[in-house]
RNA sequence: CGGGGCGUGGCGCAGCCUGGUAGCGCGCUUGUUUUGGGUACAAGAGGCCCCCGGUUCGAAUCCGGGCGCCCCGACCA
């Protein structure tokens, strides 16, 4: 991509409205704009973030055994009225009225649709488990929506339901799904820690929430250092590994300050001990037959009686993560990305545009990284092109100067460490792809 | 939902108190200059001053109403 031609409206000045870091990065980075209070157009480098994140909870889920699907945003009344939630969920619904005067709502979760087409879908014991997932859109109408995409009203969220015939299906469903979540923030590049949480609105009485460790977190988080060192990505879903990887998730101290037990964590020695914010981005829920029951979803079992499945249900911030790992991943300049994330893995600086020498390297560079790099080709000096790749948070810089070009030289430098080093081009293209 | 604040070119702001035909910096366009850390000079373009109503000879400015947005708190993927 060339920045000349791209659609990245770049920033001097923060944004009044913006204060915290990742608000300021993402509107000065050109990720988004603004539409309306805690609404927010993706532009097309916001997207890309946007898409690669869903990509991987995807091929994750995926992995977990979960089935993608794609539930529409707008639902009718009638299906909340049946679990009892349509009055119980209060003003954050957005409830609207169509042309026939028909109550629907702009879903802020799916639960009861995920139900109703279960129960209209299967019929027998030998239907489950399942765990359908969708990613699409949700509103909820925020009190006070603020820190950009941290806390909108429209938000992009991965949601997984899990249906089992009995307990220790639903429980083996959580346990997938918490290994799924623990391999997904690993590909992304974050720290993230499961913390044992309440269910609040969903209900239900066995929950963990994930959060990802950033300085501005809104909430206080205490753990054990040992979940520093977990490889998710080193365990897969055979029975014994799942297990072991389970206990090693729950055994281990972590808690937000709301449910910080002093006395469990007197208990951990003072060098494993670590206090930090965290921002939550996902979190998981067992919930039984709440809904299963309320929405009348039955079964027939083996011996020809009704069952009444098992369900939890599975979420992950998609929009929020953007913010949220802006948040873990910044410094002064701007963003930092993670390799796996970045909208582009690579940006291309041509120091004198329109010479010759810098002019072919570049190009050929392009050529090579496609759509994974940003060429910026603009007739800009120097100094702007340095401070917009570090800005957008390319995880590589290529920089093509007359200095080294002559010699067949380029400056390849990591954003994350700000690492330099002169190569020839080959290598440089070499070191990038890893 | 309680408390506070703000709406003036794309962005950041001044002007408003003490009405008199709108200004600064950045960005944008053109030219010259510069050429490895947001360059300098010059010439330009761009504004229903959030909306509606009122007061007045005259309203960005005063008055009334509305809408939008932000911040603090309570609440939340």
């Amino acid at each position: 991509m060339r920045l000349s031609q791209s659609l990245i409206p770049t920033l001097k000045e923060t944004p009044a409205e913006a204060q915290i870091a990742s608000h300021r990065l993402m509107l000065r980075a050109g990720l988004v704009r603004q539409m309306a209070s805690g609404i927010y157009a993706w532009l097309p480098a916001g997207l890309k973030v946007l898409n690669k994140i869903a990509q991987i909870v995807r091929e994750e889920q995926d992995a977990a055994g979960a089935q993608e699907l794609l539930m529409p945003t707008i639902q009718s009344a009638d299906l909340w009225r049946e679990s009892g939630r349509y009055d119980a969920y209060g003003k954050e619904m957005l409830r609207i009225t169509d042309r026939h005067e028909r109550e629907l709502l702009y879903g802020p979760t799916n639960e009861e649709m995920i139900t109703a087409i279960l129960r209209d879908t299967t019929k027998s014991y030998r239907d489950l488990p399942q765990i359908p997932y969708h990613i699409q859109w949700k509103f909820r109408d925020e009190v006070r929506p603020r820190f950009g995409v941290l806390r909108g009203r429209e938000f992009l969220m991965k949601d997984a339901y899990s249906f089992d015939l009995d307990y220790a299906g639903a429980l083996l469903s959580y346990k997938k799904m918490m290994l799924a979540y623990m391999r997904t923030f690993q590909r992304i590049g974050i720290t993230a820690i499961p913390m044992r949480a309440d269910t609040g609105q969903i209900g239900g009485d066995l929950s963990h929430e994930f959060h990802i460790l950033a300085p501005t977190g809104e909430s206080g988080v205490f753990y054990d250092a040992e979940f520093e060192a977990g490889d998710a990505l080193g365990v897969g879903y055979e029975p014994a590994a799942l297990e072991d990887f389970y206990d090693s998730m729950t055994t281990k101290y972590a808690a937000t300050d709301e449910k910080h037990d002093l006395g469990a964590w007197a208990a951990i020695p003072d060098e494993r001990k670590r206090e930090g914010r965290g921002i939550e981005v996902g979190q998981i829920f067992y919930f039984g037959k709440k809904y299963s029951e309320s929405m009348n979803y039955s079964v027939i079992g083996p011996d020809g009686a009704k069952l009444f499945p098992e369900m939890g249900s599975y979420g992950i911030g998609v929009s929020r993560l953007v913010g949220a790992i802006i948040e873990a991943r910044h410094d002064e300049a701007g963003i930092v990305w993670p390799d796996a994330i970045a909208p582009f893995r690579v940006g291309i600086l041509n120091l004198r545009q329109g010479d010759a020498v810098t002019g072919e390297i570049c190009e050929s560079l392009h050529a090579i990284f496609g759509a994974d790099c940003l060429y910026d080709d603009r007739e800009e000096r120097a100094g702007a092109k340095f401070a917009e790749a570090d800005l957008m948070g390319h995880p590589w810089q290529i920089i093509v100067g007359p200095r080294g070009a002559a010699n067949g030289q380029v400056e390849l430098k990591r954003r994350a460490t700000g690492e330099r080093f002169e190569l020839p081009v080959a290598e440089a293209i070499a070191k990038v792809r890893g």
